[in-house]
RNA sequence: GGAGGGGUGGCCGAGCGGUCAAUGGCAGCAGACUGUAAAUCUGCCGACGAAAGUCUACGUAAGUUCAAAUCUUACCCCCUCCA
C-alpha cells in the first residue's frame, strides 16, 4: 500500500530515534522540521535558499489551497511540487486545524483560555466542516473525501487524515465525542484514499483526545490499528508546557513504533527536544518563519539578551549599535552578510529584505538544531545538545 | 497693494465654550506569536509620581467668561488667489 515510502529506524537508545523516511521526492533523516509553506509559499523564502538552508520538507494547507486557487488548478499545473518550484519532500495538512483556528479564535488566544474573535467560520457536522471562506464568502464543505481528493491533486508526498483539531477550552466529554467524530472522518479518509492510491502519496492518521490520558491512548489505538503510514499527534496539548509532555507521551507510550510519529503544530527549541525524547520524528510549526516576519530571530543560549528568550526581537532599540551577526557561528547567509544593527534598521526602515533575511536564518537555525539532534541521538548525547542550544 | 485660508503634543491631522492632557494616523518604547484569516496583533507614548494627583501645554500677547485649543483684539509667521 505505501510501496514508494518507508520508515527505517537506524538507532533508538531511549525513546528518542534516528530514522530514515523515504518518499518518491527524496529521503528525510528523522528527526526533521517541516517548514509551513500553508499557501503553498514559504513566505519570502525561494525553494533554493530553502534547501541551501538544509531544508528537507515544506508543508502546504488543503483548506486554504482549497478556497484559493482550488486544487484542479494546481492539479493542471502540474501539482505543487511542479508549481511552487520544489523538488524535496512535501507534506499537506489535511484542514482540520482551520476548523478550529477559523472556528475559535487565534490559537494562543484559545490555548490561555483568553478567546478573542467572535466571528465564526467554521462549524461542524458530521459530514465535514462548513466554512466561510475568508477569501470570497462563500461557503464551504470540507469533508474527509474532498480533503483526500484535494491532496490527491496536490500531490505532496505526504498527506494527513482530516480531523478537527480539538480546542483546549471543551470539557471530555466534547472532547471524547470530537475524538470519535475524528476517527470516523479518518477511517473515511483512509477508505477514499484506498480508493485511488497510486503508491505516490502516504497517509497519516490523527491522534486526538485532548489532554484525558485514557482518551489519548483509545485514539493511538485507533490509528494503530488503521493502516495509516504513519501518525500525526494532534488537538489541543494542554495549557502549560508541561502538561504539553505529558499529553505527548500519552500518545507516543501508545503508538505503534514501525511507523513514522509527527507532532503537529509543536516548534519551539525545547519543545522539540522534549518530544524527540518521547519519540517524536517529525514537526511543523508556523513559529520559526512567523516571529522572523515580527522580528524575531532563533539563537541558541549563549547568544540570548536580557529577555532570556529562545529568540532575540531585533526591533528592539538595543540591536542598532550591535555590529555582531545575529549568532556569529551560523554559517546562514544572513549571518554571513548582515549585522544585527543592519537588519535592526532594515525593520525599522520596513525593507522587506529583513523580513526574507530573518527566515533564511531561522529555517537555517531549526535544519541545523536538527542536525546536530540527530547527530547526537546517535551518540546518545541529547544533553549535550540541550546545553548549548536550550 | 487687495481678497481669503491657516498656525494643535517629535511629525501629519481632528477638535471649534465646559465631559480636553486634547480623536486618528505615523514615528518611538516594549510585549505576544507553536498543524499561518499573521510583513500580524496588544500595551505604553507631555513632565513628575507606584498611585491618587500635581504642574506645564493647542503661534505670541492682552482680553471676554464661573469656565477658552475653541470667542474678541493686536502682533508674528505660513499658504492660495487677484493686481
Amino acid at each position: 500500500m505505501y510501496r514508494n515510502f518507508k520508515f527505517e529506524v537506524i538507532s533508538s537508545g531511549s525513546k528518542s530515534r534516528l530514522g530514515i523516511l523515504r518518499t518518491p521526492h527524496g529521503d528525510l533523516q528523522t528527526p526533521t522540521f517541516i517548514f509551513c509553506g500553508t499557501k503553498a509559499s514559504v513566505k519570502g523564502m525561494f525553494p533554493e535558499q530553502l534547501k541551501k538552508a538544509g531544508t528537507q520538507i515544506i508543508l502546504a494547507n488543503t483548506y486554504h489551497l482549497f478556497s484559493h486557487p482550488g486544487s484542479e488548478y494546481i492539479k493542471n499545473r502540474g501539482g505543487l511540487h511542479k508549481f511552487i518550484g520544489w523538488n524535496g519532500a512535501m507534506l499537506t495538512d489535511s484542514g482540520g486545524f482551520q476548523i478550529f483556528s477559523l472556528g475559535h479564535g487565534s490559537v494562543s488566544n484559545e490555548i490561555k483560555g483568553k478567546r478573542s474573535r467572535v466571528s465564526m467560520l467554521a462549524r461542524i457536522e458530521e459530514d465535514g466542516a462548513v466554512f466561510k471562506s475568508y477569501w470570497d464568502g462563500s461557503t464551504q464543505l470540507l469533508t474527509p473525501e474532498k480533503s483526500v481528493k484535494i491532496q490527491r491533486d496536490l500531490g505532496a508526498d505526504l498527506m494527513v487524515a482530516f480531523d478537527e483539531c480539538t480546542p483546549y477550552h471543551g470539557n471530555k466529554k466534547y472532547t471524547e465525542e470530537s475524538m470519535e467524530r475524528s476517527h470516523r472522518w479518518e477511517k473515511r479518509s483512509l477508505e477514499e484514499f484506498e480508493r485511488n492510491n497510486d503508491f505516490s502519496q502516504a497517509l497519516y492518521g490523527v491522534v486526538q483526545g485532548g489532554i484525558y490520558a485514557d482518551l489519548r491512548k483509545r485514539s493511538a489505538h485507533f490509528v494503530n490499528e488503521q493502516s495509516f503510514f504513519g501518525a500525526a499527534i494532534g488537538g489541543t496539548l494542554g495549557g502549560s508546557k508541561e502538561q504539553m509532555y505529558e499529553v505527548v507521551e500519552m500518545a507516543t507510550g501508545e503508538l505503534n513504533s514501525s511507523r513514522p510519529i509527527h507532532l503537529l503544530g509543536i516548534g519551539g527549541i525545547s519543545d522539540i527536544l522534549r518530544c524527540i525524547e518521547l519519540g517524536i520524528d517529525s514537526f511543523d510549526c508556523v513559529h520559526p518563519t512567523r516571529i522572523a516576519r515580527h522580528g524575531g530571530a532563533l539563537v541558541k543560549r549563549v547568544y540570548r539578551d536580557a529577555a532570556d528568550r529562545e529568540h532575540i526581537n531585533l526591533k528592539r532599540a538595543q540591536y542598532s549599535v550591535e555590529d555582531d551577526p545575529i549568532e556569529s557561528d551560523c554559517d546562514c547567509v544572513t549571518c554571513q552578510t548582515f549585522s544585527r544593527a543592519y537588519l535592526h534598521y532594515l525593520l525599522k526602515a520596513n525593507e522587506l529584505l529583513a523580513l526574507s533575511a530573518i527566515a533564511v536564518h531561522n529555517i537555517r537555525f531549526m535544519n541545523r538544531f536538527m542536525e546536530e539532534i540527530r547527530v547526537a541521538i546517535a551518540h546518545d548525547n541529547l544533553n549535550e545538545v540541550r546545553k548549548k542550544w536550550v
